[in-house]
DNA sequence: CTTTACTACTTACACGTGTCAGCATAGGTC
DNA sequence: GACCTATGCTGACACGTGTAAGTAGTAAAG
């Protein structure tokens, strides 16, 4: 094996009988430094006839900042929806020229802490909030801390807050407009979905008076609640999502009712199995693209240290009318 | 802002008393030095007090590798089944050093080549194949390579291709012992699936000579598969997964078939819509966790250039009973 | 003719780490 | 006392990059 080096500047500067740092400059495009096309042309051919990549290694050290956008993914079940929205997030990112990166798993692993510090990204997106000591210390490293969801007050915006906030309020909404005065809320059992859970039903409640009710994704469990709920006058459950609202439907089903007759059921992220339900599921979807673009401006912001642009949530959150309510 | 540094080893060692060497020997426990007990606690004791955490960037450019095992996540549809094997998979190499990172999209983002490029990660776990050129690359960089599915004849072996196999080998298996000769196998529509679907069906395929149907996730469209499968005396389906089954389900009764005397079906994944569904879904499902276990294994002897341990893939696929087929 | 200004570069340093070679000191052997 | 070996540590270099500072050469201005 003939010692696979890595190409570096340095070859590209020899093969276009220039100096190293006059390849740096005309690959960064820097800024206030003239470079006559002649030259300009000889380096660029050279860097692409070797295939010339810059090793980030040396570029993040040497700038003390990566190009990285880390995401640090809890470990609350991702169903696709999120898994579409990281994928439009990171072309979105690419068009930037930041390098978006997931790692699953702010459990106890490592310390978080070691990981964004080891890799000294040029953003973090979180959905949890750090603690102030943590906050603090990315501050100083000159890390753009973004968090998406739930946090104590604070400079950072929440940016999926607001959209979270409205998938509630448009599914009471619905029901309120199909003529439902008694509400329920059906709460997923995973307590680790409550960081969603919350501005959710905080939407739902703005607008009515929802009786709120755990239900686990059981037919026979879901059935007591919708029991409950039967007796509290009850006739329109938001669920807090698809996969519990196929619980309320399956738990009224147990109990001999019929949807939505007897209780109308609506639910959030339109999954596949929606609308193969009995019935089909009336159920609330956001626009995944807008909501990937909106985050990536957000992040691109946060790294130029300019303030996030405001998302026009209206367009975003969309009930899609099926016949389960 | 009294320009916040960041803290390096030299830190570290000017507070022991000691030289950068020492320091770096002892955090690394480097073989081979001997150092004495006293100064090695003085060292740590240091390092724990600054809060010091090594340079990913710098000790990548020294040593031409990372800590960091690349997963390139494909476009298809990622459900939460992946997204929790994933999860596992973090956590398992974590606890050799590495730092799992995943990167969506090897779509036409950018070429993929630029990622691990600038990245240098120690392994690479892909579920598709690179081209030729791409591979040796790969190889000359030092970058070990995992391809986890479908791929050309190689020397890597594809780790989840035996287990997707069997996948489809149970499905026909359980349905041939509740007595349904003619199977039939429910394809996915979305042609990115196809990478998962061709293994288990290769594998139903072992077992029984199914006719094979696209089914989409559509309950009008599905029952005119139904209808078809009928037409050829079919009285069992194996399901690409579940949200396939489901659909599947819903054809048969919109056509007023009931399930599973005139139809049975078996579908994969066992999400939570499964066991909600009219009848509750009969299912086969994977030990995430061992499969992670086994995937982790399999790159950390990659890293290191040793073969990939074997997989004793039978208790890793299970089917789940219920009462649709 | 000198000064200034600009173009088109190059030289040199720093980023933080791993590691090789070297250097004292101490203890044992002949 | 001379020689060797092991212990415990330090000095110095290289990894590949971005960029501030400097330098020839040319052209315009005074």
């Amino acid at each position: 094996m003939p010692d696979p080096r890595r190409i570096t500047s340095a070859d590209v500067a020899r093969r276009a009988g220039v100096s190293r740092a006059t390849v740096s400059y005309v690959l960064n495009a820097t800024p206030g430094q003239s470079i006559s096309p002649a030259t300009r042309d000889r380096v660029l051919q050279a860097a692409a006839g070797l295939g010339y990549a810059p090793s980030a290694a040396a570029r993040t050290l040497r700038t003390g900042r990566s190009d990285v956008v880390l995401c640090l993914i809890p470990d609350w079940p991702i169903g696709n929806e999120m898994g579409n929205t990281l994928g439009n997030l990171s072309t979105a990112l690419a068009r930037e020229g930041l390098t978006f990166l997931a790692h699953p798993g702010s459990r106890d692993d490592r310390p978080i802490a070691e990981v964004w510090k080891a890799i000294t990204p040029a953003a973090v997106l979180s959905f949890t909030d750090f603690s102030d000591d943590e906050t603090e210390a990315m501050r100083a490293a000159g890390v753009a801390l973004v968090v998406a969801l739930l946090g104590r007050a604070g400079r950072h915006g929440r940016e999926l807050e607001v959209p979270q906030t409205l998938i509630g309020r448009r599914q009471a909404d619905h029901l309120s407009r199909t003529g439902h005065q008694r509400l329920g809320y059906a709460y997923p059992d995973d307590p680790r979905l409550q960081i969603f859970a919350e501005p959710r039903l905080a939407g739902a409640r703005a607008l009515a008076e929802p009786v709120v009710r755990t239900v686990p994704l059981d037919a026979a469990r879901a059935a007591e609640a919708v029991a409950g709920w039967r007796a509290d006058g009850v006739t329109g459950i938001c669920a807090y999502n698809d996969e519990v609202a196929l619980a309320v439907l399956a738990g009224a089903r147990t109990l001999g009712l019929t949807t939505p007759a007897d209780l109308a059921v609506i639910g959030v992220d339109d999954i596949p199995a929606a609308r193969l339900a009995v019935p089909p599921l009336t159920t609330v979807t956001t626009d995944q693209g807008l909501l990937a673009a909106h985050l990536a401006t957000t992040i691109v912001a946060a790294v130029g240290g300019r303030p996030a642009p405001s998302l026009s949530a209206d367009e975003l959150i969309r009930v899609v009318v099926r016949e389960s309510g």
